[in-house]
DNA sequence: TTTAGCACTCATTCACTGAGAGTGCTAACA
DNA sequence: TGTTAGCACTCTCAGTGAATGAGTGCTAAA
């Protein structure tokens, strides 16, 4: 279908999908002729309005009751209306600064970033924390909790650190765990955790000696390195998402806090929508029955060619899509950079 | 004032709370009497009533729009008319139960703890975890940021991990640091942090030589005990308090949000209630403007004599008290438990 | 002291109405 | 042939008024 739309439809689509966008009012013939200066009268704007129904740009609610863009009509703004709206130095001065202010731990980066998104764009963030393939094993370390279990303490070397607590096998001491850590460490420091294999951890066998113990090695060693490369989720947004027409009603607040509850859930849905840069996934294109009426725009992060994380925006379908798209653009750059500088 | 209602009056007063708690609608003469066995006539319940609203223990909306009790009524109540509704043996192993299955990390048992107040109670929970100045210290590290920065990593025995990023005084290298490391950990190695004071570091002044090197050293196992005392706010329930009628308004709900999203001004509030035990504070009897349509409810757990935090439930002052009450007393024995055996 | 009876007050619901915004269609116009 | 004015029609929304129902306060009788 070449050039289905023409210059006019595309002018009168943006118009919509702009006014829209600002007054989630459903937009009319005459309203849109006062506000956007299109140069022609509100009934041709009628009948290019009922064209584009017709090929499905629009939607109608009732017989007169104004039009909304449909996901189609989104897309197609998305994908070449849309007006570039970079972030601007100043605001991302701003941003710097809230960086500086309030990063005291490491992982807190995330936490801010995902702060940032949602105070810019009134819309949920999430942001989908590295893996830590990256990072080198520094030191593995066991403290007694009681006589049944010990503490499992990993650290990288860029310091992020990561515990959780280990069932000791029965007949195992404290002691064991000791001198296993030693010979752990001493065989894995410096590697990265992404290089640490069953195979890896074969000469701890010999060194260790006894099976038993060294088939506790193994699980522990590897239950660390699980923890140490979980992915973590950080939200935002929660109480920005509020001042949105759309959730004026309670209901489709709890549902969908409650779907945010669902950490799983919602790590399945960023896993889904990765893809190379930026993504834009629109009301019904989304696989997600639960999302049918929201938007999502992801962007992930990269350092050396490996994918790491993703850092997102979700909202309703109706959203700035320009500005959200530039900010999640600038964020991703920016946090790429913290990533490579921190080495992780 | 001696018995200032009698027995008749009391019963009128209980079973009119019983069921606003539970409806969350103004009671009237009619369906109480309807509803709950009093054995007297409708029109003896209203005057009664009228009695306990000259009393100041009732309120009145606009005529004929049944009675509400007063923060005052509500303390009547919780002071002396409550019903026990002690945790039941099925619902203290669900709560365990939960505990064995989600606590995975140690910090966890707060965050945890506050899900399940908030899951039995349908209010907002609050968790003010202990300031560890009872655990010990174990190990200080310097990992290099960049090279201007590094990262502080402070391990206590109970394997509570604090890290904070720290600036590096012009001139000081990254050897440096790793000296002061090492003799900072020689001379506090085993001692609980309450008991790290200034004076405490002199030896290491000594040791270091350099003075301006000892400054740095101060400031930054200070910044890192800081940190490491620091109290942390875990919450929880912002969804489910969205059942409750009183939420049903999406402004109430934001700005309620709003206020639990300051941290400060929260650990402020909960400061000021911490008390001997069970508090329990109703509508009007709050310092805070923002607080007089909520109650809250505090309990406090100890170490050796010693406060450590606080768990709270936070919600309208059509509360169940009863439940809350009896649940956050077992929710800090268990709390009190878990920290002991810890040795936080 | 308790209760029945009654007049009265609000809040809520429902149907109805008119205004306003919007559409689609047709016919006239450039 | 594309554009526009005009008009009939539709649908939503705010406002009005009546009916309903739950509740109160007061008075007089039991």
């Amino acid at each position: 279908m070449p050039m289905e739309l023409d210059a006019r439809k595309q002018k009168v689509l943006k118009a919509i999908i702009d006014d829209y966008i600002e007054s989630a009012e459903p937009v009319g013939s005459r309203t849109l002729a006062r506000k956007h200066d299109l140069g022609v009268s509100p009934a041709t704007i009628r009948n290019e309005m009922a064209d584009l129904e017709m090929l499905g740009y629009l939607e109608h609610l009732h017989t007169s009751s104004g039009r909304v863009p449909s996901s189609k009509g989104y897309r197609f703004y998305v994908n070449g209306l849309i007006p570039p709206k970079p972030v601007s130095d100043e605001e991302k001065k701003i941003i710097n600064d809230w960086y500086k202010a309030r990063v005291r731990r490491i992982d807190e980066v995330f936490q801010e970033t995902a702060r940032i998104i949602s105070k810019v764009t009134k819309n949920v963030s999430l942001v989908l924390a590295p893996q830590m393939t990256q990072a080198r094993f520094r030191v593995l370390q066991f403290l007694p909790l009681d006589d049944r279990r010990v503490i499992t303490v990993l650290m990288t070397d860029a310091g992020f650190v990561e515990n959780k607590i280990v069932e000791m096998p029965s007949g195992a001491t404290f002691e064991d765990f000791q001198r296993m850590a030693m010979v752990i460490n001493k065989n894995l420091a410096g590697r990265s955790l992404a290089a640490i294999s069953p195979e890896r951890l074969l000469p701890i066998r010999d060194e260790i000696g006894d099976e038993g113990l060294y088939e506790s090695a193994l699980e522990v060693v590897n239950r660390a390195l699980d923890a140490g490369k979980q992915e973590r989720l950080y939200l935002g947004g929660t109480t920005q998402m509020l001042t949105q027409p759309e959730f004026h009603d309670v209901e489709k607040v709890k549902h969908t806090l409650m779907m945010l509850e669902e950490e799983e859930l919602i790590k399945d849905i960023l896993h889904a929508h990765m893809g190379d840069g930026l993504e834009v996934t629109i009301g019904q294109e989304n696989e997600d029955s639960q999302m049918k009426d929201s938007s999502i725009i992801t962007a992930t992060y990269h350092l050396n060619g490996e994918l790491l994380g993703t850092i997102a925006v979700l909202g309703p379908t109706r959203m700035e899509y320009a500005k959200a798209m530039s900010l999640l653009e600038y964020m991703n750059d920016n946090l790429t950079e913290v990533i490579r500088k921190y080495n992780w």
